[in-house]
DNA sequence: AGCCCTAATGAACACTCGTTCACAATATAA
DNA sequence: TTATATTGTGAACGAGTGTTCATTAGGGCT
């Protein structure tokens, strides 16, 4: 019948239902049903529901935030640091804001502390990479002179935790007025942050 | 048989079970295991796992924070406002390293997306009173003039955003060590933080 | 003493769960 | 076209799920 179309059908409907009731809450039966396809078909795909976890959380794990969001047009903003931090923001929220990076930070949230997430779920560990590129755009900021000597490590946990927080008021609902709402948000912290770290 | 004592221990119970495995990872019969009795026997106290669940949300709905955080010897602090802002944060991060805390933050951020847990649980309802008391400090704080002016609540969400993201790396593990490494980073954003508002 | 009421029991109910298996249908390669 | 490997089906498995119920045990009351 048909062919790699499942199997990728089958990891679709996974994360969303995983996204809705949890792990342990969504079952082989629902998703299969949401695939077309009887609940033994899954297993000519994956061998239990435990790999179908594990090949989402490895889909996510080797995804790249920094060629999506430090774009060269955005790098031209440098020169007006508040701008860029401003345009950076936005575009990592709007990131954030796409179908399949909402379902999986659910999911993070949801199985982080459960047996079968603990192993590999970490907020901490999703944000190792954007903390990375903040550190070094806060680093380079320092060396121009455009901002006070504080530690770049320390900027980057403070820009980005706010962030992170705000993007959880975005999953509760699916509302497209919120993410105005949620820009303007990310606005004024930009604009706070900004004016406690300029030079 | 025994009388108030079950029912008490069925919801201690619970909540430590659907903390670490979810509303629908934990049994009925795990549940009553824990507790010393049969699974039948759970339901001359609670008709429903879901009247269990709810039970748990009122109880910490109902739970306030303001006297165990804002005594008056800390507020005798206020004339420093720096070392208030650190004391007030140290004993907010003690309040929720305590275990029930702990296991109810597990609860509320792996529940509130889905069905059971969405109708009542959300994050940004579960910080509204630390939220509030945060405002009314900043406002005074703006009042005496210590402090530049900036909207309280804009203060007070960017004061306490960063505190509830380092309060889920608490979660992660009961390491004790930990809770000394946390507060260092606690003491760590009071001090940037207090340095971009100060007067 | 007897009575009531709460609480605990153990068996059973009707499901749902993840998973397996023999088998059939299809797509691909020869 | 035939052979082969892949992908689907339907039924079944053992185990676990939340919940109900008739029955029993025990403490507090008159």
């Amino acid at each position: 019948m048909k062919q790699q179309n499942t199997k990728q059908k089958i990891l679709d409907a996974s994360l969303d239902f995983f996204s809705k009731h949890g792990y342990s809450g969504a079952s082989i039966r629902q998703i299969a049903r949401e695939v077309g396809v009887r609940e033994s078909a899954i297993y000519n795909h994956y061998k239990s529901k435990e790999e179908i976890f594990n090949s989402i959380l490895d889909e996510f794990k080797t995804r790249t935030i920094t060629t999506k969001i430090l774009s060269d047009d955005l790098l031209d903003d440098l020169v007006n640091p508040e701008k860029f931090l401003k345009h950076f923001a936005a575009r990592l929220i709007d990131h954030w804001n796409s179908p399949d990076e909402r379902k999986f930070i659910r999911l993070l949230l949801m199985e982080q502390f459960t047996k079968i997430g603990s192993r590999e779920l970490s907020v901490t560990e999703h944000l190792t990479e954007l903390r990375s590129i903040c550190k070094m755009i806060f680093g380079e900021m320092a060396k121009h002179g455009v901002i006070k000597e504080i530690d770049p490590e320390l900027l980057a946990e403070e820009f980005t935790a706010q962030l992170f927080f705000i993007r959880t008021e975005l999953l509760s609902s699916d509302n497209p007025e919120k993410i105005k709402f949620v820009h303007e948000k990310v606005s004024r912290h930009v604009e706070f942050f900004w004016n406690g770290i300029k030079a």
